[in-house]
Order: C-alpha cells, then structure tokens, then sequence
RNA sequence: GCCCCUGUGGCGGAAUUGGUAGACGCGACGGAUUCAAAAUCCGUUUUCCUUACGGAAGUGCGAGUUCGAGUCUCGCUGGGGGCACCA
C-alpha cells in the first residue's frame, strides 16, 4: 500500500508471476491438431543486434493481441519467433572488436531474447529458430540442390554492384543514390561469376496472383506490381548493314516503327564491347558510362549522350533506308534487349536525343483534329492515342490496332514478333561474405560446377578464420575450400560465396511449422496444416523485395514438392514506424530525450549544464539522431502492460506512432486506476460476489449500463477484427469510466460493477496480459484468463430499446428526439415535427417534403 | 515527370461508410484534498456572438451532386511515400 492508502500496480512482482504462470502450463505451446481450426500470426524476425528497440514493441505488440484474441476465440494459434542471424553486423563487430562473429550473434540472441520475454508475448518458444546454425541452413543447401535440379537456380556472369568498402555484391535494389545502402560508400561496377535463382521463372503468377491477395494493403500490392513492371510489346530483328548478324530491340511501340530516326544500345551491349575494343574513342565513352553507375542521380544529372557506332541497319519494311546505331547512356543493358529505337516524335527521350545530334523527327500518330498537312511535332513529343499517318500499311489505324498489325507483319517476315517484357530480374544470391549460409558447390577443372551430395550437408562454416584483411574470410581460409570433387575425386574448390540473408527469411515461415524436425526442412503434413500464415506483421520496408522473395520461394518450393501452396502470407499488416521528437544543444550535438528537461513554463534544458535544448520536429526513432527510447527502461519504469496500452492507444497501428512521456503517464494512470477498483474496494462502491446471479430486473439506468457492457463486447470484438486497436483501447476506457460513475451499494450496483469489470479485464487482456491475469485472479477467478473464452455479446442488448434521432430543418440540426427504435416514419414526423425547437426554425412555412431515415435523422425541408 | 496515400480542435486521433462532427487520450485552465508538493479526485476545454435561453460559422482552398457531404465528383493547394532515361 502506497501514501493514503492507494496501492499501485506493482508491475515488477505481477508481471514475472505470469509469464512463469504460462510457461508452466505451457499455455502457448502449438501442436497439431485436425480437428480444431488453426489460425498462424506472424511477425517479422527481429535481425539480433543485441537490443530490442521500440520499433521490435511496436511490431510484436500487434502480433500478440491478434495471437492472444485469436487464442481467446478457440483457435489453434501458431506464434513463433526466431532469429534473422546471418549478416553484415556480426562481420563488423569481428573487426572491430575481435569477437567471433558466431559468438556474437549467439551472445546478442541471449539477451534480446530476455528482453523480448520480459513483453509477455504469447510465444510457442519451442518453436524458436536461428537462421545461423546448420541445423536450420542445411535444409537451405538441400533446398538449393532441389532448386539447380528444378532449372530454378543458376550461374551466370553478370554485371554487378560492387561495395569497395564492404568488398561485396549488392543488388540493385540495395543500391541508393549510386551508394551501399549499408556503407554508403559509392558502388562500382564489375563482373563476377554469380549464382541466380530464376524468380522471372513465375514473373506472371507472382503479379496475378497479387490480385487474390484481398487481406494485403492495396499500397504494398501496387508497389510489387510495379516492382515487376509488366510491359507489352514486341521485339523487333534489324538486319546490321553489310554484317551478318542482327540487332534485337524491344519496343512497346512498335505502331511508331516508321517514325524511327535512330538505334542505341547499351554501352556495356555485347556490340558495344565488340566495336569498343578496336575503337579506343568509344572504349573511353563505354568507360564513361560504366562510371556512372546504375545511380539513378547520376544519371538524371548527365545530359543524355550517345556515340555514333559509324554503324547503321536497314528498316524491315522501308527499303533503301538505314539508321544509325548509337551507343547511349540511357539505355540499360538490364531491360529488354539493351537496345531500343528512337521514335522522337512520340518519345521524349528520343526527341530530346534527336534534337542533340539532328536527326530527323517524323510524326507518325496524328492527334485527332490536326491536319496532317500541317502537324509538327515542336519540342513536346505526343505520346497520346491518335491515327497513324505517314506509314504505308498502317495509315489510319488507331495505336493498338497498329501494334498488332506490326506485329502481324514482322512475325510474317521473321523480323520479330510480339512479347513481353518485365522489370523484374532474377535474384542474384551470391554474397562474397563469410557469415551466410555455404552454397553447396565445388569446382572441379573436369567437372565444372558441381552440386554437393545431399547426404554431405551440411556444408558447415568453418570456426577458425580471421577478420584481418578486407574480403571474404572463407576465400583465403588455408584449407576449407579445398575438397575432391564430388564427381571425379579430383582436387577441387569449394564456392567460397554465401547466400544472400534474404534467402533464410524466405522460408523461415514454413520452418515454424516443424522447426525441430531434424531430417528434412519441415513435414509436408506440418506445413499443410499450419499454411499459409494467416496474419503476418511487419514495417513497410519490406514491400517489395522480403514479401516478393518469400513468394517466389513459396512457388519454388511447391514446384519441388516441399508443399503446395499458392501464398505464403493471406494477410498482411504494416505497421507504421515509431517516432519521437529531435533535441538538440545549441552547438547543434544531438541529445538523448533523457538528457533534456522540461521546466514548468515548458522551456527545456540540458540535464547536467541547463543549457537550453531546442526541440526538433518528430522523426523515426534511430540512434544517429539520439530520439530514442530504450524499451527496457520503459519496462524497468512502468511495466510491459502500459508500454503495450500506450503503444496501442493514441495512432491507428499503420501509422506513424509519436511516443510521447505524456502519453505513457496516460496510460500508466488508466493502469492504476483499474487496478484500484479491483485491488483498493471502496466500502461504498462493492463488487459483488463472484458468480453473483444478475438481479432479476434493473433499473432504467442500471439496464443502460448492461446495454453498454454488451455494445463494448460487440464493439471491441469488431474493432480487434479490423486492426482497430485504438479504437478498441478508446471503447474499453469509455466502458471503465462509465462503470467508475455506478454509485450505490446495493445488489444492482454491485452486480454492474462485477460484470462491467470483469468484462473490461477480459477485453483488455489481448493488451495487457499480466496485468488482467492478475485482477481476474484478485476477482475470485481459479483459473487463468489465458485459458478463457472471449466474451459475447447479448445481441438482444446491442441495439437499444430507444434511439435518438436527430431533427434537421433544411440540413441543418434543430433538435433531437428520442424514439422507441424502429418507430414508424409518421410516429417520427410527428414527434419531430411537436418539437419546440423544430417548430420555431420552421416558422409560418409549410414542409414541402419531409425524409425520415428510422433511427437515424429527420430532416423537413421547407 | 508518373503512380499511390493523406489534410478534422492547442496535439494524437474518433465518426456505425452519405445521416447528431470532435468519441477516447494528451495538453491547458479552474476547483477539491494537502502546511506545501507529488499522487488522486471533480469540473471546463472547436471558434465567434449572448448574462442566460439560444444563435452563427466550422473537417486544407474553390466549385458541384444531394433533402443532407469530413465521407461522393471535378479543379487547386500543402504534406508523405513509391517508381523512374524501363524503350
């Protein structure tokens, strides 16, 4: 007991007591069972850097309150959580401060596991898996054995991003502004030997099936559909003048071919090379070209540029004509063929390249009502649909009727045919790092590229390496990457290479499902029942490439019969990030919220000097700019329970959330104030005895009170079902404060009490586990609120006996009337029409028409 | 440049999807309690006019549809995000 007699939730004893309670009773513990319905949340494995921060609360927070009141509604709910433990860090925490990068991550899973426990998450950690250990990455080998035999992994020399500070491959995507999106160093380019895996392979299903995917935010299934980047169109073969071979464009234009003035490829096009090695001023301009990267700025600062080949081709369908070839820096060598045409005036890329080197612009789609005696086409190309004119065979059609009718010819004349072309390209998986998963390959002078045998895996890290020097460990390792061939005994090499980390966090949902089985990556009959994962939670970051990655590997795998099974994840959640306002001294050092304090008139000032502090606007919270806050202290300081209200109460949970000291008060005080009705009884407010029969009638004010209990339920209920979580938190402190407002000591009041808080502690006991665990207990209850039922509402009691409905007179509101509900329209007319308020803003005038919409409004138009 | 999302009190946000705008919380102000403070409790809190009853305006700005618009349509404007010489 606290000052006056107040006692306040002691988080510190409370909370312990019952997750040791849940883990006795192996309360979350998941197994297999056909006859009960299943239902599998999932939230994003949390990369262990060793610290949990706010946005891990956030995140595992949601999870938990749909795993919890999915529980609650007599599912059989999956929750697992593992570790995404290869990667980048562990390497640079080895050369900084000489620990091995396995000793590391196994040291950082430790204590974020402690902290993550100390939540009170209802996890199954039996289940728990590290993506680092062999007996979770040797199914990965076998799985890529399975993929290379399927045609779905690959080698091929490729043009790649390379990180000179990292010494790795990024892919494209993590390449920013032409920079490592992790060191920031500018990225080269270069060619290396790379393993693929052929996601192109199910480049049409993976953006059909984007339209099944109803419970995905519309914005996550827009940004893959784009990511893939569908487009029709045609390839079209000129014939190179006076050589043999050929020069394949793809165009989604081919309607524009007789407005064509030029061809450019891309400066690392195999013709380009070819021509590059005997022409030193166009070797110099292809240099120039691979210098500026794949940077998107880069390349918006350089003026378009190209490089006359001295080369030209003939046009399939105008004879005695040819073009020139151009080695430009605006076509990539990635999309298409890296080679275009250049229609300019339907192409503002094309007319400004046009305009540069003075070729000739020939309107070919004429706008409608132009003449085209007279159109011309200035320094706008016209993109928009039109007849087509100066074009033989095609004059007159509309656009897409002259893209099939060129196709249609060039197809006749073997000089092309249509197609489609997509963005999307396939996953380059080689990594040039020691703490990734092995890719089972040695080389062998004889034998080439040869798989390991899978009764071999796994093929392990070796411990002993060394961090001295930049590059690969496994590379100059004395002795690990020599083995016999497989295939032959010869002396050969292992692929020094490892998987990118995308590939573990491609599958991990599926190991869930049978994560301690030892021979094989998962049974088929576990995953059969336990996928697809029902609600799977995360940040929007991992829209495109995590999200697209697993499906691809959901195809993959069903195509190796691991499974079958058209998505991995039927619904989706992203979270929104979590924020905090900025500090700042005034020599512009950056503070920690912790540093700062904030006087009475709200003038802030540094901690320790009381220098002033100026207060920036709210950003993400990240350790660059100190606006964190260590979720471990707010646990220290206040307990899971409130960190989980306050995280779920003020913003809808796909927003941005604005931590705020303020808003923990708040919710710590509606904590304690729960707990002091339950804990600290007021002699002239008692709670009934448990199990206390409900008086046989109630009171007019007692009824509306049980009415509201019921509307809670059905409410609350609702709003869980529709990630409403804020709404929910709101129904249940307005349900609290209305049964704190029950007065009386007799039977009813204390009937009302016990129902109304026993209700509110079910309700709240998705949010707050321990906190309601504990009062159910103080409640009288013998068994544990992790075990019970959701509540349910009285539909009888949802809808009210009487409504009010509101009376407008010309739109505009006059009174409100009460009504028994569902009164018919004359009862509501009338009764609107008797009002003294109503009567007055209609004056001497007579309604010309009067709408009634039952229960709701009355509106009399004068 | 293209595409998507978004704009509601001092602040975070509600609003049964076209039917009472501002739930719930934060902050602020006033009061009770206290020697005082913290904690707690009780009020008030969109703006303007009015002593009051009540009235007027109000969901970024401007139009429109409708008996009725925060919600639908069009235009403008601010903010956020995605994609990008993609042929």
């Amino acid at each position: 007991m606290g000052v006056y007699g107040m006692s306040r939730y002691n988080f510190l004893e409370v909370e312990p007591k019952w997750r040791d309670a849940w883990e006795k009773g192996a309360s979350f513990s998941a197994s297999e069972d056909a006859g009960r319905e299943k239902y599998y949340v999932l939230e994003m494995f949390p990369y262990p850097s060793g610290r949990i921060h706010m946005g891990h609360v956030r995140n595992y927070t949601l999870g938990d309150v749909v795993a919890r009141y999915k529980k609650a509604r007599g599912y059989n709910v999956l929750h697992p959580m593992g570790w995404d433990a290869f990667g980048l860090p562990a390497e640079n925490a080895a050369m900084e401060n000489n620990v091995h990068p396995a000793k590391w991550t196994r040291e950082n899973i430790a204590s974020m596991r402690d902290q993550l426990k100390t939540l009170g998450l209802s996890l199954d950690w039996a289940r728990e898996i590290a993506t680092c250990e062999p007996e979770y990455y040797k199914h990965e080998q076998k799985m890529f054995l399975d993929f290379l035999e399927a045609g779905l992994a690959y080698r091929k020399e490729s043009w790649v991003n390379w990180d000179p500070v990292d010494q790795t491959v990024l892919a494209n995507e993590q390449v920013i502004d032409g920079k490592g999106w992790r060191t920031g160093a500018v990225v080269e380019k270069r060619q290396l030997s790379q393993w693929f895996f052929k996601i192109t392979e199910y480049a049409e299903d993976l953006l059909k099936a984007l339209e099944e995917l109803e419970r995905w935010p519309n914005k996550v299934r827009l940004m893959q559909h784009n990511w893939i980047g569908r487009s029709e169109g045609a390839r079209v073969r000129f014939k190179i003048t006076g050589r043999d071979d050929e020069l394949e464009v793809f165009t989604t234009r081919p309607d524009t071919l007789f407005g064509m003035s030029f061809c450019a490829i891309a400066a690392n096009h195999p013709l380009a090379e070819e021509l590059g090695r005997t022409n030193p001023e166009l070797a110099s301009f292809i240099a120039e070209c691979n210098q500026m990267g794949t940077s998107e700025e880069a390349i918006e600062k350089a003026e378009k540029k190209g490089f006359d080949t001295g080369l030209t081709i003939e046009h399939p369908f105008i004879k005695d004509r040819v073009f020139k070839i151009y080695v430009a820096n605006f076509v990539l060598m990635e999309y298409g063929t890296g080679a275009i045409f250049g229609c300019p005036a339907h192409d503002q890329r094309d007319l400004d390249f046009a305009r540069k080197y003075e070729l000739d612009v020939v309107p070919v789609v004429l706008p409608k009502g132009e003449d085209p005696k007279s159109f011309t086409i200035a320094d706008d190309a016209y993109t928009g649909e039109g007849a087509l004119f100066n074009s033989e065979f095609l004059d007159g059609l509309g656009v897409e009727a002259g893209i099939s009718a060129v196709i249609e010819r060039l197809e006749k004349l073997g000089s092309g045919n249509g197609t489609i072309s997509y963005r999307l390209r396939d996953w380059g998986v080689s990594r040039q790092r020691y703490w990734g998963c092995p890719i089972p390959i040695v080389y062998c002078d004889d034998c080439g590229a040869v798989p390991v045998p899978a009764h071999e895996l796994p093929v392990q890290l070796p411990e002993d390496i060394d961090f001295e020097a930049p590059g690969n460990p496994l590379d100059r390792h004395p002795s690990w990457k020599h083995v016999a061939c497989p295939s032959c005994g010869k002396p050969g090499t292992r692929e020094t290479d490892t998987f990118d980390t995308f590939v573990e966090s491609s599958w991990y949902f599926a190991r869930f499902c049978d994560a301690n089985n030892d021979h094989q990556a998962f049974s088929r009959s576990s995953v059969d029942y336990w996928l697809p994962v029902d609600q799977y939670i995360g940040g929007i970051e991992h829209a495109v490439l995590h999200l697209l990655y697993s499906r691809f590997f959901n195809r993959a795998l069903s195509q190796c019969g691991y499974m079958d099974l058209a998505e991995p994840f039927a619904g989706l959640f992203t979270q929104g990030m979590v924020c905090h306002e900025t500090y700042r001294s005034d020599e512009g050092a950056w503070l920690f919220p912790n540093q700062v304090n904030r006087s009475d008139d709200g003038a802030l000032s540094h901690v320790d000097t009381g220098a002033p502090v100026k207060i920036g606007r709210s950003e993400k919270m990240s350790k660059s700019r100190k606006n964190v806050v260590d979720p471990v202290d707010i646990v220290n300081g206040y307990g899971a329970d409130t960190a989980r209200i306050f995280m779920l109460s003020d913003s809808p949970p796909d927003r941005d959330l604005e931590w705020t000291e303020s808003g923990v008060e708040g919710a710590w005080r509606f904590v304690n104030r729960l707990w002091r009705s339950i804990v600290d009884v007021d002699e002239s407010a008692p709670i009934a005895a448990l199990n206390s029969a409900r008086p046989t009638s109630l009171s007019e004010a007692g009824t509306s009170i049980e009415r509201l209990i019921h509307k809670s339920i059905a409410g609350v209920t609702d709003d869980l079902e529709k990630f409403h979580f804020n709404r929910a938190i709101a129904r249940i402190r307005e349900l609290t404060n209305s049964i704190f407002e029950v007065s009386g000591t007799d039977a009813e009041a204390a009937w009302l009490r016990r129902f109304g808080l026993e209700t509110i502690i079910r309700l709240l006991n998705p949010m707050a586990p321990h906190l309601t665990e504990e009062l159910w207990e103080r409640l009288g209850h013998g068994d544990m609120l992790v075990a019970t039922d959701w509540p349910s509402a009285d539909e009888s009691l949802v809808v009210e006996e009487t409504v009010t409905v509101a009376v407008q007179v010309n739109g505009k509101l006059r009174a409100k009337i009460n009504l028994p509900r569902d009164a018919d329209s004359t009862t509501a007319e009338q009764t609107a029409l008797a009002d003294e308020n109503v009567h007055r803003a209609i004056g001497e005038k007579e309604p010309r028409r009067i709408i009634v919409v039952p229960n709701r409004i009355v509106n009399v138009v004068i």
